[in-house]
DNA sequence: CACCAGGCGACTC
DNA sequence: GAGTCGCATGGT
């Protein structure tokens, strides 16, 4: 018999923010948990719901100035926990001034400047990313949720009476197809005690053996993600790598996503093609050249960079970069 | 109904 | 050691 799970008394607080598109952000393909509700975005942070709005930033002195609003039913105090996560505290000018001074990176940050890296939970991250491969974000998104509702700890959501009462047109588009989070992300303990029958049931096909590996290897700390997060980069990767199924992609995700590595570079199809193209377009790079490139070429905020490169592509280079 | 998706690893040659 | 291929599943 289960407990119900009471909903506790919402709490808020606005965080002042500077050249931070919230959107973009949350939908960049960092992380997967993020829902577009009535025209705010509603999410699972460790054992916390929250919902978060971005107000349009109106005032013509400072266009590039906003408001992020959060709510949540955790106490009032200490928001240190959303304020890591959405690196409020980054000196976000300063990482883009690193930038170098090329036509593709123009190019990117004239499409957006507020484009932001989280810094996510490490489990969370390097298990999401094992999904990741040959999947795109929708589905990813969809396994993530799965794998949720079914290994994860049931938390209190929040206020769904508050949520009903809106209902014009726009607000319902966006609701479509919302769920909200309940649960939280399975711990590696959890997963490492399901069989791979279980794991496969969430859709997560062939990546479900690597998905065990990886929780078995974590939750018996032979793989030790808070170590991780103090060695060098390299030997960060590699120990990253240990895990079946997680190669050079992964590792750099869950390295520049969750454990603080700002100068990792994912390479993926799309960003090998964009690098190509973009810095290489008279001879062929090979994949070694490239990787070197990238690790020289854009400075100590790398994955930032690439972030740019890859958001810019997404949305509005498809056309342009096709082969 | 083919074809492919923010890869990886095993297998060729 | 550098290219090719299978792997599950769902969406165009």
């Amino acid at each position: 018999m289960e407990r119900p799970l009471l909903a506790r008394p919402l709490s808020s607080a606005s965080f002042p923010v500077r050249d931070y598109n919230l959107a973009a952000t949350l939908t960049s393909g960092q992380a997967f948990r993020w829902r577009a509700v009535n025209g705010t975005w509603e999410g699972v942070l460790q054992n916390r719901w929250v919902r978060l709005h971005q107000a349009a930033p109106h005032s013509p002195d400072a266009p590039h100035a906003s408001i992020i609003e959060a709510t949540t039913d955790a106490p009032p105090h200490d928001w240190r926990w959303l304020t890591d996560y959405l690196r409020l505290d980054d000196d976000h000018a300063a990482a883009l001034a690193t930038f170098p001074d090329d036509k593709p990176m123009r190019t990117a940050l004239a499409h957006c400047r507020g484009l932001r890296l989280l810094r996510q939970n490490p489990w969370e991250c390097l298990a999401s990313f094992i999904l990741s491969s040959t999947k795109q974000i929708v589905q990813i998104q969809q396994c993530v949720e799965l794998l949720c509702e079914r290994f994860g700890e049931p938390i209190r959501s929040g206020a769904p009476a508050e949520r009903r009462q809106i209902s014009d047109h726009r607000s319902a588009a966006l609701c479509r197809d919302a769920a909200t989070p309940n649960f939280a992300f399975p711990t590696a303990a959890r997963l490492a005690s399901a069989s791979e029958i279980e794991l496969r049931e969430c859709k997560i096909g062939f990546r479900a053996k690597y998905l065990l590996a990886a929780a078995r290897m974590v939750a018996s700390a032979e793989l030790d993600l808070a170590k991780v997060q103090s060695l060098p980069l390299d030997a960060a990767r590699a120990e990253l790598m240990r895990c079946p199924g997680v190669g050079r992609k992964i590792a750099d995700c869950t390295l520049l996503f969750s454990c603080g590595f700002d100068a990792a570079f994912p390479i993926d199809v799309w960003v090998e093609r964009a690098l190509q193209q973009l810095y290489f377009a008279k001879r062929r790079a090979k994949r070694a050249r490239l990787e070197h490139f990238a690790a020289t070429h854009f400075g100590p905020h790398a994955g930032l960079a690439q972030q740019y490169l890859f958001h810019y592509l997404r949305v509005a280079g498809k056309k342009e970069l096709k082969r």
